[in-house]
RNA sequence: CGAGCAGGCCAGGCGGCCGCGGCGCCGCUUCGGCGGCGUCGAGGAACGUCCGGGCUCCACAGGGCAGGGUGGUUGUUAACGGCAACCCGGGGUGACCCGCGGGAAAGUGCCACAGAGAACAGACCGCCGCGGCUCGCGAGAGCGCGCGGUAAGGGUGAAACGGUGGUGUAAGAGACCACCAGCGUCCCGGGUGACCGGGACGGCUCGGUAAACCCCACCCGGAGCAAGGUCAAGAGGGACCUUCGGGUCCUGCGCGGAUGUUCGAGGGCGGCCCGCCCGAGUCCGCGGGUAGACCGCACGAGCCCAUCGGCGACGGUGGGCCCAGAUGGAUGGCCGUCACCCGGGGCAACGCGGUGACGCGCUCCGGGGACAGAACCCGGCGUAUCGGCCUGCUCGUCCA
RNA sequence: CGGGACGUGGCGCAGCUUGGUAGCGCACCCGCUUUGGGAGCGGGGGGUCGCAGGUUCAAAUCCUGUCGUCCCGA
């Protein structure tokens, strides 16, 4: 899992990384920022009672802190991202939700496109 | 063997890889932490928050009136609206189960519709007597008739002012009698008690509803771990120093308005009134600051075993054990395997039964494993829950 | 942690205080009106009163438990 310094654990910390770049995948709806700072990556989480029960809950959250507990190392220092868990998730198994990360995250890191490509 | 009743227990096991939090020891450290080893790490309901307590702070000067809760008895307990045993009423063939189970002759209210009449009741039909009229020779019969008697019968209703039989009567009626049911008073016996059993007498019968108001008995201070405490930080103001960035010390939000200081605001004594006490601030608006750490906080009405008392709830004694403490919130993620349950396929092999189709064990495939996550702690209640196990008991059927 | 409100036809609400008949508006169906539609007029259908138990002769209403939704205070 994530040792106690890897993870967002203020308000503040949660406010600043919401306001960096967002996407969504399946179940999931991911912010990331790079901060630039010379410490390790962090990560926190959000799941609301829509999704569930706190036993629900705290599945979902246990899942996703293991998945980025896997891909962490990887990140540039300074990288904060918070992980929101839509109420599908609930139902969502462990291989389920990683490749919705994965591919939240990699959407996330895509430079955005100014404009909308109209369809023709 | 089949139905069923009651009580209790479990909450998958093992292994692999990768992780998280607390505590202890050791080592390193730039004093922020890091690493290693050891050890501990969710529940029977941790849930809902319906009760009761511990703990902490506030208050303690009482009196009256309101308010809330409980409601068979005796126990049990720190306490309870819980639990146990028993009593009463109801249900079941039975084991057993269910009951907010005080008072309706203290008072008030309500009882729709139907029905003649619904609460110190009521003559619609019927029944009976007298009178009237009609018919008939007459005995007598009849009536959309009048006056009176009558609560036995009909019908309505949830409920119609005791039931059955007789005496009696014009017809009837507890008007009277016998038995039965119920009520009240007294006596005897049993029980700590609720109450039970028996007897005598009485008037003969007095509806239901208090989960309607109410009456009676008993109980009840207010808040809540964001309780409460320690420390740090802080905006504004003042003083001093200054290299004009700031630093140090003291005090500790600033501004405006209303009201008030023995002619007393405001607060407290759970609410109101009286009374008493403390007493110089209190309230409103605008603007600003803080949003940290530690204690409380894990040895407790604690758990396990034995034994003694008690029908039991429970209590006494002795021994052993230390058993979660997070704070964007740890106690896990993934995989394998073995048992368990469900569904489907197969007899190719083995075992049992059957002539056999096949059934069971077996084997192959697929699926399932619930309800649910500590947040100050404890005792209960209530609710959710895939399934499995154990003990005692009841009824039915068959065999000996 | 403490306190409060609500649940009734498809939707939004009354009725609960003081227990006996569940009503209103929109929507729906049928008819009239119109060349047709809308509007209007007339008629009609539709409700386990969140769920379970209890009190009562009788419960949407009273009591207890339970489920769900929402709000307020610290």
């Amino acid at each position: 899992m994530l040792p106690k310094a890897a993870r967002l654990r203020s308000r503040a910390d949660f406010s600043a990384t919401t306001r960096g770049r967002r996407a969504a995948r399946g179940a999931l709806v991911v912010h990331l920022k790079v901060t630039g700072e010379g410490r390790p990556a962090r990560a926190g989480f959000v799941v609301s009672k829509a999704v569930g029960g706190a036993v629900v809950r705290n599945r979902v959250k246990r899942r996703l802190r293991h998945l980025v507990a896997e891909r962490i190392g990887a990140w540039e220092p300074g990288t904060d991202i918070v992980v929101r868990a839509l109420p599908l998730a609930a139902g969502r198994d462990h291989t389920g939700l990683g490749a919705d990360l994965d591919g939240a995250l990699a959407s996330a890191r895509q430079p955005r496109k100014h404009g909308r490509e109209r369809p023709k």
